[in-house]
DNA sequence: TATATTATTAACCGGTCGGCCAGTTAGTTT
DNA sequence: AAACTAACTGGCCGACCGGTTAATAATATA
């Protein structure tokens, strides 16, 4: 068999996929090392052995997940030239994005919380900054107001995304009976609505 | 002297406030009990006395919290008219609101986290369908447009509003320097714009 | 095949956790 | 002033925490 008896790679993932799970369902604090371990089906001592630490692999979890979503929002910023249909194309890409990782919603809330200046939130920056030079780029053409700073069009677009996905329970009752599914169609619906009429150039 | 050697609703409320600065800053988790009567310079036992868990103390440190942002909110829609500008001012309202209140911040982001049916999310939803009522009334004099849900427009304005003071971090350094305040005020000023151009009649 | 390396485990460590209990002290009631 | 209730304390408990260590089993290397 080619199934080895032993598979680092694999039992590292396994271990990443167990953190990620607990840490994201519980927080950090009341998460523990032999709950990730036996999620991940392997002794405690193994997770030092790979990680160090239980901050260490918290950190890692953070990152793993960051990255990819990091890396999903610059290939969406590259493939769109700064008009405004396209940035409307943006604000729907990143709405289905979070609404298939949830997880995503979850740790931004912890990056929040635990309010430090680590990786993550530089990463953020950074994707933050290269979203606003294609607003001021779109600026500049003249298909987006001018009178607003890029940085807070993209912000606020950002924001009414995330903010649905955090706290949309509070409003999914007021729809009980109707699909999910529907309701954040709906309000996708709408809120475009709002946003790109209110950053029409004027 | 009127200062008793004993006084129950002080040390209640001492323990309260010492809780409520240990969870919100390291959050459940993290916390312990013996830092929080530490904080409140009281006996461990003292907290099971009055709150009877670590769990208890903790819902009763986020209803409190919530009890006042909700009666704060809705004092705010009492006391709006449901035209545009009284809207206008309702969420410049909130906006400092959440300044001055940056722990309401951190609960409503535990709140989202813990994902449970309690009595804060119970108490959000109240307010949200009392703020909807008054945006339909707004719709209905013409001074709203009337082409998107009411739930929705209030839900994207409180949204504007809260994530700001959740990620802001984010953004200040691209301002690094500038005073906060500043920074603030001109978001608010930008944001405004955009929220208010997006949802007049047309 | 001998050897070094690494993945893996079980047992264990000191420390802290939330909670409990027995007792004391301060106010209240009668 | 006696009896009762509620505020408050110190000390203790078993459970669990994150982390370590020493040994074993599998793999890579020579």
């Amino acid at each position: 068999m080619t199934a080895r008896t032993r598979n680092p790679e694999a039992t590292r993932a396994a271990i990443l996929d167990a953190a990620e799970k607990i840490f994201l369902g519980k927080g950090y604090g009341e998460a523990s090392m032999s709950q990730i371990a036996a999620q991940a089906g392997v002794t405690k001592s193994l997770l030092h052995h790979y990680f160090g630490s239980k901050e260490n692999l918290w950190t890692e979890v953070k990152t793993r997940r960051f990255s990819i979503y990091v890396d999903h929002q610059l290939a969406m910023l590259e493939g769109a030239d700064p008009d405004v249909n396209l940035l409307m194309e943006s604000m729907k890409t990143y709405f289905h994005f979070l609404k298939d990782n949830p997880e995503m919603v979850r740790i931004l809330a912890w990056v929040f919380l635990e309010r430090q200046q680590d990786t993550c939130m530089t990463m953020d920056q950074g994707l933050m900054e290269a979203g606003a030079v294609k607003v001021a780029e779109g600026q500049a053409r003249g298909e987006i107001r001018a009178d607003i700073n890029p940085h807070f069009i993209l912000f606020t677009m950002v924001g009414i995304v995330q903010h649905w996905f955090q706290d949309r329970a509070h409003v999914l009752e007021r729809f009980d009976g109707a699909d999910p599914d529907t309701v954040d169609q709906a309000y996708l619906g709408d809120v475009v609505k709002i946003f790109f009429e209110g950053i029409l150039p004027r």
